[in-house]
DNA sequence: GTCTTAGTAAGACAATTGTAAAACTGTTGT
DNA sequence: ACAACAGTTTTACAATTGTCTTACTAAGAC
């Protein structure tokens, strides 16, 4: 049975290159960092962590939930942040097959 | 004894970033995948292979060689490009490494 | 030598993008 | 109802960057 959310194991097609961009700032990843380092991770946390305001946090967080690299759930007033690390690893998987033979 | 060119295994501090950065950009993920497929490969013929001029060719391998992620040795008039299947392999397993616990 | 070919370097330009400020939506507490 | 808080959206702007053109260097062929 397939899952309704794609990306178990596989990427879709523009996902690979939208996860890159994802990647590609320093800033974007350091948060992923800290969004992974806690469970479960609320906005108004990485706000106090990072010298961005919460505008550029949002947009940030917006970007790795459209690459499909976190996903965010509402809880109330609260946006509670987790890694995908299986989409992490779909990604690198594909990028070392890419880069084969 | 160290392998005198860095990232045997480890990337430099900067690397990390350097290659998500060369990593960001479909055409040049589509240049190092050409350039992987042949196992050594020399810019004219990646200039036939892809719609764009020999200068944006020469500069998307520059940062490919700045990453670490290619190397690039002159033949004579032509330029030998190989991927460094080690470097990418370094900079996956770095990235999981990140987003762990 | 001259001509051609392979690649590099410099400059310019358009497109993308990281950022913040301000205004907004929605939720919680009093 | 009102105020405080969490996050989003819009708009604008500066910085970065992918691309091309042109000019350049260097190597091979004649």
């Amino acid at each position: 049975m397939k899952s309704d959310h794609p990306t178990g194991e596989e990427l879709r097609p523009e996902q690979f290159e939208l996860i890159a961009k994802a990647l590609s700032d320093p800033r974007r990843v350091a948060l992923l960092e800290a969004i992974a380092s806690e469970k479960c991770c609320e906005c108004s946390t990485l706000t106090q962590q990072f010298p961005v305001s919460k505008a550029t946090i949002s947009h940030h967080i917006k970007e790795l939930v459209r690459a499909g690299l976190v996903k965010a759930e509402r809880h109330g007033q609260y946006l509670n942040c987790t890694v995908r690390r299986d989409v992490l690893e779909a990604y690198t998987k594909e990028l070392l097959l890419r880069t084969d033979s």
